[in-house]
DNA sequence: TCATGTATAATTGTATACAATAAAACATCT
DNA sequence: AGATGTTTTATTGTATACAATTATACATGA
């Protein structure tokens, strides 16, 4: 189990507490809250049949995950991406990705290593048939495995954290059917260099990916959707 | 201001839970608490004059700081970091904070860039006479200038939180005179990389400066201090 | 009409009471 | 003595009451 889940889990999913951080923050991702949309504790309870308090320390964690801001006496606010953070959040991912795959280069285990060949084949049929839902859930599955074969909880929060984050995104760029079959083969040949053990080779390539993907959002109108925001 | 600042204004510092997450933050650092050392709700409640509802809100926070973990119907507990951890987060400063010297040479102000020399000629005077305090007072304050000078809150927001957490580390791994030395050299070398508007060179010696701070800090007995905790 | 001040309502902040859970102490049996 | 089961205690989880703060609506005057 990838330390991703376990973070999770401590969290506590099963207390009223975890219920509505988890509630909440998918609803955030999703996209259901408008960015800079209010939370207000008392709707939020009654929608999800608790009290106050446990949506509060929800709140907190929420603050602190970079999805909400709370104004002192104010209230919880949707945080808001400029399309200058997506940049900001690429390029230091691109740098962590590779460190990530170079890591993976060298901890991987067995077990892993077929779990991601078989993430490549399959996305490879999802890609040829446009099925994007699919192709987005095996994108997320495939750097997952690299987070936890990197055998580095600290790297593993780190990028667990910005891919969250990108997901929101993600939800306003559409991809293409084009960019899903370019994708996976560039997670192919990451897959490849890890497996022949070369971990220059991985590094290069998954930062190259973190690279293209951007562009990719550039190029479908990353900043077309924030055009209306503070560039800050 | 840098964004460093903002964030913490924005804990509320003033309410009680503020005061409680920022009183119970400091103490962890200056390692007051013990690593695995149990919180206790109503202990610290007293000790600060509050009830347990601020608490709890502090210690959802904190836990998120990764200060804490918190263990569903158990307790709080002080996170522990061991030598792996402060090996990775190294290794990812590395390359955070050359990324950040880099973009910090396209970005940075004259006042900036002016603070950045007085600090490394007044780090050279305590450096001499061995004032360790003032030292890690400066070293603290040029990252945070360059941190602010990138003009990425993204990345400062990485680099401040990280920087934080090997603050509690220099706490045990006694620093000596000969590295202050050393390390404001590095610092007056960046500086001048900086100034002189060389990025690439800006990046190489911010890189360069986190491997000798590691190195150092493994010639000063890292792991002897993490000897007895298991290393993962 | 607009600005200003005041009263009202809505919302967050904190304390406290009670419920649920886990830990500790104790008793009992073999 | 040691293991096991039960009671007691301590601690966390949640709901709610009240206080403090902020936002809104309204009234008044220029």
């Amino acid at each position: 189990m990838s330390s991703y889940d376990v973070k999770k889990e401590v969290t506590d999913k099963y207390s009223l507490r975890g219920r509505v951080f988890n509630r909440l923050r998918e609803d955030i991702l999703s996209g259901k809250y408008e960015e800079h949309e209010e939370l207000k504790e008392v709707a939020i309870g009654e929608e999800l049949g608790v009290s106050r308090t446990p949506v509060r320390e929800a709140f907190r964690q929420l603050e602190l995950e970079g999805l909400i801001q709370i104004i002192p006496n104010k209230g919880a606010y949707v945080t808001g991406i400029t399309a200058k953070d997506v940049k900001d959040i690429y390029m230091i991912r691109s740098s962590l990705e590779g460190m990530c795959a170079r890591l993976a280069t060298e901890n991987i285990t067995e077990e892993q290593l077929e779990e991601l060949e078989e993430n490549v084949y399959l996305a490879a049929f999802h890609a040829s048939k446009g099925h994007m839902e699919q192709m987005t859930e095996l994108d997320n599955r495939f750097h997952h495995i690299l987070y936890d074969a990197c055998n580095s909880k600290m790297l593993e929060r780190l990028l667990v954290d910005f891919h969250q984050y990108v997901a929101r995104i993600r939800q306003k760029t559409l991809s293409t059917k084009e960019r899903g079959i370019a994708s996976n083969n560039e997670h192919r040949q990451i897959m490849e260099a890890i497996k022949a053990g070369n971990a220059d080779e991985a590094e290069r390539l998954a930062t190259l990916h973190m690279n293209n993907a951007y562009n990719n959002m550039v190029k479908n109108g990353l900043y077309d959707i924030y055009k209306n925001e503070e560039q800050e």
